[in-house]
DNA sequence: CATAACTTCGTACAGCGTACCCAGTAAGGG
DNA sequence: CCCTTACTGGGTACGCTGTACGAAGTTATG
């Protein structure tokens, strides 16, 4: 289960990291270690042995320091974690270009395109980083790499006639869709790894209540879709995931053609 | 952040509890507790204070016992957080009515009425008990409750023109959008109380951040959108899920037309 | 060169899940 | 009837966590 929170302890200290960076002091030995360094090393941890296995002690021994040493950098666990995400969400980002020029670029193929292009990015950013989605952002705290990637979707939508709340329910019901179905697919990927049971130890101990319900009367349909192969894990398409993008992407364009014939879109008919 | 995980420990203690009941031994004293018991302190428990205050500890405070006895009637932690998980799903059922009974009344107002009743069930239940979007359901434990569920669904989408797989995929595309966007709204209303940081400290500490992107040349779209208000929170419907689900619901219902029309359901012309 | 500012980091503490073990209780067998 | 056996209750202890505190070492400044 998650259990780390984002937006918790020094809200302030994170947000003066991520938007201006470190400045070094003059006096005293110089620092052996780095914010961004820190960070860097979380994120390999989290990344390779999942959010579980992320402890002040063990990335003090990745980077071969004190465990305590890190807290001269960080105020605590919780605002490291901060930092990690806006990291990561940075990834995708190009320094060079600015909202405006991203959001130009993924227009080219129209709205929808971009849309598309915007979730697939997301959904790749969350199987790469697979303890993101253990991180409750019940407080997202808005970096410069979240406010960025916001503003490129924000604009990559405008003028096609929503307006500003419908645009940020799109936005919204995309993401919501993209998190939703990477949980299940990155869960179902480390789950051997995580839980300390092998896949045939599970499915072991599994089968014999399987065998049970399939044959029940009351699963018919269960056990008719069983028979079909529907349970047989991944069919090449991450539990449906193109599927599901594209059912979402029909409702939205239905919903925007909808809006275009109500309240035509400046530059139209 | 989650850090519990369902479907490890001993799975076929899970599922025997879950499917078989309890059998009492003959000799020895009684038990003084029983698992049913544990099941429900401790999903009070996680309702309350979240599921970082739960450990084994505070529910044996609640039931007023010592920690290890819990140890007599369940293995551990992770099989608990099983057992938890299927007493949850199983709240809105109806133990009189079998699965096609309740497929058959969530039909009677055609498959979309079902499936939108089927997805706001699902969205209640996560906002009755916000830990369960907190246990990471890496192999999820096929207790009975999930499995009703699940048959429920798949027996209300039998026969509209999709094969087992395709009905799956919707299923999944339906609920990873309830999970995905209930995830957002509990995690936005425990923020508080699960940060130990208050609304207005946070927002005090967000401010000055704030106002520098909004007036920040390379955020134009979202400064127009915070002018327009749509960063004032909830506004009635939660995130946008009554929004979300209905553009959900269209791109399906138009993939389901679409494939009516390629290969005509059953009793249809 | 003394001082103040800064560094590293060992120790300690409370809380976690739970392994181990012992004491107490009640049913079954002789 | 009582001893054996199976069971329940739960205290103690261990290794893990985040992190408060403070001691010791290093360096730029007055």
């Amino acid at each position: 289960m998650t259990t780390e929170y984002s937006g918790r302890g020094d809200v302030a200290f994170s947000l003066k990291v991520m938007w201006g960076g470190e400045e070094r002091p003059t006096r005293g030995p110089r620092p052996g270690l780095s914010v961004a360094r820190i960070v860097e090393a979380a994120i390999r941890v989290a990344d390779a042995e999942g959010l579980s296995a992320l402890s002040m002690r063990r990335i003090a021994t990745e980077l071969g320091v004190g465990t305590m040493s890190l807290y001269r950098y960080v105020p605590g666990k919780a605002e490291l974690v901060d930092l990690m995400l806006d990291t990561a969400y940075g990834e995708d980002l190009d320094p060079e270009r600015d909202p405006g020029q991203e959001a130009e670029r993924l227009r080219a193929g129209g709205w929808r395109a971009g849309l598309e292009q915007i979730a697939r990015g997301s959904w790749a950013l969350h199987l790469r980083h697979p303890w993101i989605l253990q991180v409750s952002q019940a407080r997202p705290v808005l970096g410069p790499s979240s406010i960025t990637g916001l503003e490129i979707a924000m604009r990559l939508l405008d003028g096609i006639g929503l307006d500003d709340l419908q645009m940020m329910k799109v936005i919204t019901l995309v993401d919501s869709y993209v998190t939703g179905t990477a949980r299940l697919v990155v869960e179902a990927g480390q789950a051997a790894q995580r839980t300390g049971v092998s896949d045939e130890d599970f499915w072991d101990a599994q089968g014999p209540f399987l065998m049970r319900f399939l044959s029940d009367e009351r699963f018919p349909t269960l056990a008719r879709a069983a028979a079909a192969g529907v349970f047989s894990g991944d069919d090449g398409d991450g539990f449906g995931f193109e599927f599901g993008l594209q059912r979402v992407l029909d409702g939205i364009e239905a919903f925007v053609a909808a809006a275009g014939r109500d309240r035509p879109a400046p530059g139209s008919a």
